[in-house]
Order: C-alpha cells, then structure tokens, then sequence
RNA sequence: GGAGGGGUUCCCGAGUGGCCAAAGGGAGCAGACUGUAAAUCUGUUGGCUGACGCCUUCGUAGGUUCAAAUCCUACCCCCUCCA
C-alpha cells in the first residue's frame, strides 16, 4: 500500500493553496497524473528557488506521475511581472536559447527524462503565435477588469506595469492549455506568487475545453529571521558548481537558523518524516548534527555524494571536528614565484575574493578578522610566503567561517585540468 | 500631447553654493558572546595610500562660479492628474 503522494506533498510541507484539494487527492491517488511545472531561463542556471518544485515533480515521479519540466524560452521573452516591482531587462533569443540548453542538463540530475519525466519549451509553441489569431482564439477569454483585480498585478498597477508584461499572464495559460491538448495535463505547480497564473490556465481550459484543471502552490520560503530563502549577502544560491561551489552550498545549509532545520529537512531531503522529526527535535547544540544531516543530503542531491563527502570533510576539517580533509575548500592558484618573492597579505586577500578591494582587505585587517593556517594577521605589511605552505597550501580566512585557500601552481604543468574549483 | 512632482552612495531617505565622500535608518562586513544558530553589544561600510593627502561619485551632457549634489541650459527616464 503505497501513500497517496498528496498527502506526502501535504504532510512535507509543499502545499500553499490547491484549487480543489480533494479532486487532486483523489487524481493523484487513483490514476496517473500529468503535472508540469514552468521554469523561465532567465538565468544560465536554477537556483534554489528552482529546487522546491524540481523535488516536488520528483516525489510525484516516483509515485508513478507524470512530470513535465516546461522551460519558459518563449514566456522569457515576455518576462512575468508577478512579485517583481519593477520590469526585467529584456533578454535576447540566444540568450534565453542558451539558458534554456544549461537548464535541461540541470533538469537531468533530478528527474528521469528518458524515462516518464518530460522536458519542453514553450517556445515551440509560443514564437510561432499569430497575433490576431491569439488573440481570437484566447484573449476573447479574459477580462481585463478581472485581471486589473489580481493580487499579481496590484503592486505594479501602482508602480508602472507595460503592455508586454501584462501579455504574460495569458501566455501561460496558453502554456497550460497547450500542455492539456498535447499531452492530458491537468495539474499545474508553481511558487505562490504564481496562484494567479495558474488560475487563468485553469480557467481557460474550462472555458476552451469544458474540462477541469488543478493548480498547486509551493510556499514561498522566507527563512525565520525573514530572508527570502536561498538569497545571500552574495545573491542567489545556485545549482550550478561554477556559480556557487559545492562547498559554499554545503556551508549555506549548514548555517541555516534553527527554527528552520526540521522544515527544510522535509522539503529538501527525502529521509522518512520520522528521522525528520528525530532530527527537527534535537535539542539545543545537539540541532548541529540535524544540520550537517540536512547539508550533507541537499548537497548530495544537487551535487552528487562524491561533492557531498568532500564538502562535509572540508566544513567538518575547517571547524573542528576529527577526521575532515580541507581539499574542497575554494580555492586560487598562485605561482610559487610569487610566494618567493613575498605576497603581500592585501594581494592575496583580494585574488582569493576575501576582499573585493585594498582598502576592504585593510579594513579587515584592522578589525582583526583575517587569518593565515589559523593565525591572525596583524600587520597589513604582512606578506605570505613560502613558509606559509604546507603541502603547498595556504589557509586564508576572514571572520570565523569563510575560507579559501591558495593553491600553489606545481611549476611548468599547464593545462593540469581539474584544479579550478571545489 | 498638456500641467505638476521626481531621479542622491547596496536599499530607503536627508541635504538647496563652501563646514559633503554626503545626516539618519535598513542591509552587509568585522569584533565580543555562542553551538559554524538566533538575539544582543561594539566597530565599520567609494577608490588609492603606512599616513598627510589625492582621485572618482549625487539621472546624462554642457555652462555659471574662486567653489556645485545644491544655480543655469539641453537631453533621458519615472510618477501623478488631464487628453
């Protein structure tokens, strides 16, 4: 007797709103359900943001559904104005093309796309249209007064919104339309600022196709000292190991607040919601073993176990705990030359990306927040050396949790491969 | 198209000729306290410099002045009301 995969989307923590609760219930449990969920490529990788849905459509593919992964290369070119105050710049068609080809291979880690899972672009359907024709056949179908009320254009009807973006809510409701004439989808899933969105595709496909269609939304994840989720002092989180590295996404879960781990151990890990439970309700110090668990599997899930153990060594080396191995630190190269010569401790800071400039890597050294292999730095006249390496590393880090290291170039090797990142 | 209001440092927002690298708040960064948490407290936040100081910045381009974020001209953009 297998769960109704609802009442794991439920019980996990994925449900905001759900157009008819019981109806999806009952669909997912009793037959096999297409559901699609939309990603505009508005960026050359997902980011976590992405990861909620991409797990969502994972847990109903292994309950035997139907996923779709439909990328936006068609809607990108619109730009959705939901939740957003202000418009996007707009991107070309070659930009938007080569997002997309990232996107899929991303889209690949999760989801079996050679096998149940599906993977389009509405640009297929989307660049072809036809004006008029469109306009015929779907914008008789909305009222504009009815969209004018929508919660998703409130804030831009006060601050400025253009024709073009007004276009896109009914773009994706052709998306919606398009994916139940070509392929029976009837679920829709998406961030809650989509609610609106997806309400327009239900109601179009009533109204076109005289059939019911469901919408569900994931919650948008703020953490509990009120961030948006998987934003950093940096940007966003990313998927993609050349944006963020496996190690500083290990690092950004493992720094999650406490009143947040039982909740992303539901939603981004897929261990029983027993241990969940077990793990949510250590108490005090002891969160910190809830934490790596969380960390360790995320990073397991986006980056795959051999990054996932490289990173937890490097996190458990660099902060104390036994056994760890620092190699997945991010690190520079530099050529032992230089460290001949004596590096100035400024230089160094700024090629590792620990200052962006002079004056900030004088500033931290002032406020005592670096340190080379564990030592202060004291003076800004410091220079790092040979001296400084062991086994031809060095440890820099600023304040108490960030790393990175140099790395000294083994001399007249070019073209070593591999020793870019992690 | 017409009338009015506005564009300031990461964000909000003060500043109407020199005392302005520009108040205040938020956010960030560092330090203390901790558990690689939160909260709190302290410091800090354009660049170059050991420092004096120098350079760049207040929508864009010119101009007035010993001196401009502040005055003038043109242009661009945004908002409100009218059409």
């Amino acid at each position: 007797m297998t769960v109704n995969p609802f009442q794991t989307l439920v019980e996990r923590g994925f449900v905001q709103q759900v157009t008819h609760p019981e109806e999806v219930e009952r669909l997912l449990g009793e037959t096999q359900v297409t559901v699609y969920v939309g990603f505009d490529p508005t960026a050359p990788s997902l980011h976590l943001g992405h990861l909620l849905p991409l797990i969502a459509l994972k847990h109903l593919e292994l309950a035997g559904h139907r996923p779709i992964v439909l990328l936006g290369g068609g809607t990108a070119m619109i730009g959705d104005p939901s939740g957003k105050t202000e418009m996007r710049k707009m991107l070309s068609r070659e930009t938007i093309a080569s997002h997309a080809e990232s996107i899929r291979r991303q889209v690949e880690r999760f989801l079996d796309l050679s096998g149940r899972s599906l993977l389009l672009n509405n640009a297929d359907w989307i660049l072809p249209l036809n004006y008029v024709a469109f306009l015929r056949e779907i914008g008789v179908h909305f009222s504009v007064n009815r969209m004018l009320a929508a919660e998703c254009f409130r804030t831009r009807l006060e601050r400025g919104l253009s024709f073009i973006e007004f276009n896109y809510m009914l773009l994706q409701a052709y998306d919606f339309l398009t994916l139940y004439r070509r392929y029976g989808c009837r679920l829709q899933m998406g961030g809650d600022d989509q609610w609106s969105n997806i309400l327009a595709g239900t109601d179009l496909i009533r109204r076109v196709e005289d059939v019911e269609a469901y919408g569900l939304t994931f919650p948008l994840l703020t953490t509990s000292s009120g961030k948006k989720m998987g934003k950093t002092e940096a940007g966003a989180v990313w998927l993609s190991p050349e944006l963020t590295s496996p190690y500083d996404f290990y690092q950004y879960w493992r720094n999650v607040d406490d009143p947040d781990v039982g909740r992303f151990l539901a939603l981004y890990t897929f261990l029983p919601m027993d241990e969940v439970r077990r793990l949510a309700a250590l108490p005090g110090e002891q969160i910190n073993e809830a934490k790596r668990v969380l960390a360790y599997e995320v990073t397991r899930l986006v980056h795959g176990e051999e990054e996932a153990k490289k990173a937890q060594a490097a996190a458990d080396a660099l902060f104390g705990r036994e056994g760890g191995q620092a190699e997945a630190i991010p690190s520079v190269k530099v050529h032992p030359a230089e460290l001949k010569a004596g590096l100035p401790i400024l230089d160094a800071l700024v090629r590792a990306g620990l200052a962006s400039s002079r004056s900030e890597g004088r500033r931290l050294i002032d406020q005592r927040g670096i340190e080379i292999n564990g030592e202060r730095v004291e003076s800004i006249d410091r220079l790092v050396t040979l001296a400084d390496a062991k086994d031809g590393l060095v440890v820099l880090r600023k304040g108490k949790k960030t790393y990175r290291q140099l790395v000294l170039e083994a001399p007249a090797s070019p073209g070593q491969p591999g020793a870019g990142r992690s």
